[in-house]
DNA sequence: ACCTGAACACCGTTCAAGT
DNA sequence: ACCTGAACACCGTTCAAGT
């Protein structure tokens, strides 16, 4: 059988959803695509730009076109969108969180926050550390979740699907923070 | 060689801050304390709770004595101690955050940062939301600078260590955020 | 361009047995 | 209580060779 790159990362994301991350190997994964591993080094460096790749492709897949007008508003959605992407799929969060935390995959959604603050008016350098942490926010609320969620589905329905516990709480804090260097700005 | 779970723990600090995470395996830290890798299961479980054993040491030695009366200056504080523990071994801010968002290793520092909004008069709910937004940035935080840090020891001096370039100003934004809250209640 | 076959240099963990 | 010896069931990656 003869694959292309996105077939493999494709194939990757079937693989990590239906048995997790600790089942999702270079060889493992040759296997379920009827090929030799050695083959998979055709089409990726190595495992840690693979898991870049699935990491990308997650939040790729879990895009939505932005509604929302006023630039909290935005930002609100953009993180909502976020953590959904990563919730979507068996061990998204850790697997997106990691390859972020390594400096590897597209960091367009800190671009996106970016542009949203700096739509709000405000000076470039609370833009890029307001950016920042919103992104870590989302990312630190949705491993968690995720975690929670995953230790939790051994046992009953503990909660909806879908829902935001406690995430707009605390970006609620930090663009409270963000309003406030608005209106009063140091 | 006859060791105690603590040697085990220290010597696994001293392997990850001399050949980082990736060289901490099981075999070669059974190797670095003259022993079969067998006899280390005597000690630990598993790498896992090794690895969470490890994280919780790490923070334990990075413990200060707490100066700082006003709740804000204590939670700067509080989270000041973290990252500088963090960072103070190599892959030090990874061990500790992956062994968080598992939720291993002890829950210490979520418990400061909680003691120090109750003290700050927050209510209960925001308490819980604060707390784990601010671990959040601080984790994140960390394992930014970390990566950055270490990409950059293969160059020249970038940064003099123990600064804290952008963190204060993102526990900045959460705080005035909880401070609005005491201000006007909901 | 994409894959096979075979190998290299490792892993974490278990378990009977020793002192 | 702590360790050895030996094994089991895997890993990621490389590389010459095939089509």
């Amino acid at each position: 059988m003869r694959h292309r790159r996105a077939d493999v990362v494709a194939r990757a994301i079937t693989v990590l959803d239906e048995y997790g991350l600790e089942s999702l190997t270079m060889r493992r994964l040759a296997t379920e695509l009827g090929v030799q591993p050695s083959a998979l080094y055709h089409h990726v460096p190595d495992k840690q730009t693979l898991l870049a790749a699935v990491a990308d492709e997650i939040l790729a897949r879990g895009r939505r076109p932005e509604r929302a007008h006023r630039w909290d508003d935005r930002v609100v959605e953009i993180c909502a969108e976020l953590r959904d992407a990563m919730l979507a799929y068996r061990d998204g969060a850790e697997v997106v969180v990691t390859a972020h935390t390594f400096g590897l995959g597209a960091d367009g959604p800190a671009e996106r926050l970016r542009t949203a603050l700096r739509d709000g008016g405000l000076p470039d350098e609370l833009v890029e550390t307001g950016a920042r942490a919103l992104l870590h926010l989302v990312f630190g609320h949705a491993a968690e979740e995720q975690t929670a969620l995953q230790a939790a589905s051994a046992g009953a329905i503990d909660r909806a699907p879908g829902e935001q516990p406690g995430l707009d709480r605390s970006l609620g804090l930090l663009l409270d923070g963000l309003r406030a260097r608005i209106a009063a700005p140091d």
